[in-house]
DNA sequence: TAAATTACGTCAGCCATATTGACATATTTG
DNA sequence: CAAATATGTCAATATGGCTGACGTAATTTA
């Protein structure tokens, strides 16, 4: 990352300088809005924790896609396909071509719904629960990196700044996602 | 959001039931990695905070890569392309595109380097500027509710563990793009 | 001063992810 | 039996990103 040191451009000692018709001279400064620091951090935050497991899934041909409806289906073993697409918040075409992936290359598995056998039931392999697992670790050693500091009070309040993020009508939803 | 409070479907009590010869039967589970609540939780506050911004732009036919340079923009007025391609870290071609209609739209603006003429530097015009700060307000808001119910320490708390989760080499760098 | 480097732009083609709309096929339900 | 449900699929389109190849003006350097 070169040294984006920048400083405005020294806008030069050229007597009546350029006049400011249009631009707009001062920017968004953090001394205005508090919450900038928090907004710029969790923008790069997020591409750094994702940016991890990018590097594996690419050696499989896999993308950001395929590695969502992995997380998912590993954390919930037997799932509905419906499920997975409320969760995901995409389509079913959308959905459809990187499942096919993750079928055909045997890291999930569908199986018909026992009671309901219109259901096709999602599971992960043995092979894709290790990916699975694989890809967890290496953004759970970046969480425990960055909790390190704190103690059992500070990553409370993390937990619940995160939660809070989330749109309130569907913090409950999350909340039984995660405790299981 | 329909009410996605499966069961891993009742297995149901079939005698000997399918065997399970590749399927892995137990998931990941919150109870064998404490950092997986952390990590969905960063998804889907994720997915919600910008979530916000996308339906304003698209109102005016923008998207997400237009929010980002517009942000980056007004924040640094009168900053170089190559800096803001260092940010992004995104190539100049897939910057050409979006900055091109930002400019035709007339919300930034390119003027010549003052001192070295081969820049063209990037200004948020006023148009511009009220975008970004309206885009920046809706996130600026979400984020104050999340943080409402934490202190002094808790904020620092949260603002440590978001720092921490940027890759080291690279957290000095948007310390200085922050701190401004 | 001539040559190399830098800052930036552009054309062309390609890939990944997501969308909408339409239609098909089982299976379950009323 | 008709309707609703769970899922799949075909086709077209949009967005945002990529690589590679060139071009131009301005600055720096040998």
């Amino acid at each position: 990352m070169a040294d984006v040191i920048y400083g405005t451009a020294p806008n030069h000692a050229e007597g009546p300088a350029i006049q400011p018709s249009e631009p707009a001279p001062a920017g968004l400064r953090l001394a205005d809005k508090p919450e900038l620091a928090f907004i710029e951090l969790l923008f790069f935050a997020y591409r750094d924790f994702v940016g991890d497991p990018d590097a594996v899934l690419d050696t499989f041909g896999f993308g950001r896609a395929h590695h969502r409806v992995l997380h998912f289906v590993s954390r919930n073993p037997g799932m509905m396909v419906a499920d997975l697409l409320d969760i995901l918040k995409i389509t079913k075409q959308s959905l459809a071509r990187v499942l096919k992936q993750l079928v055909d290359t045997g890291h999930i598995e569908q199986r018909p719904g026992p009671e309901d056998r219109r259901q096709r039931l999602l599971f992960p392999t043995q092979k894709g629960k290790a990916l699975s697992m694989r890809l967890v670790e290496l953004q759970a050693q970046r969480v425990r990196t960055a909790l390190a500091g704190l103690g059992a009070d500070g990553r409370a309040g993390v937990e619940s700044f995160l939660r809070r993020m989330i749109d309130p009508a569907d913090r409950d939803h999350v909340d039984q996602l995660i405790k299981r």
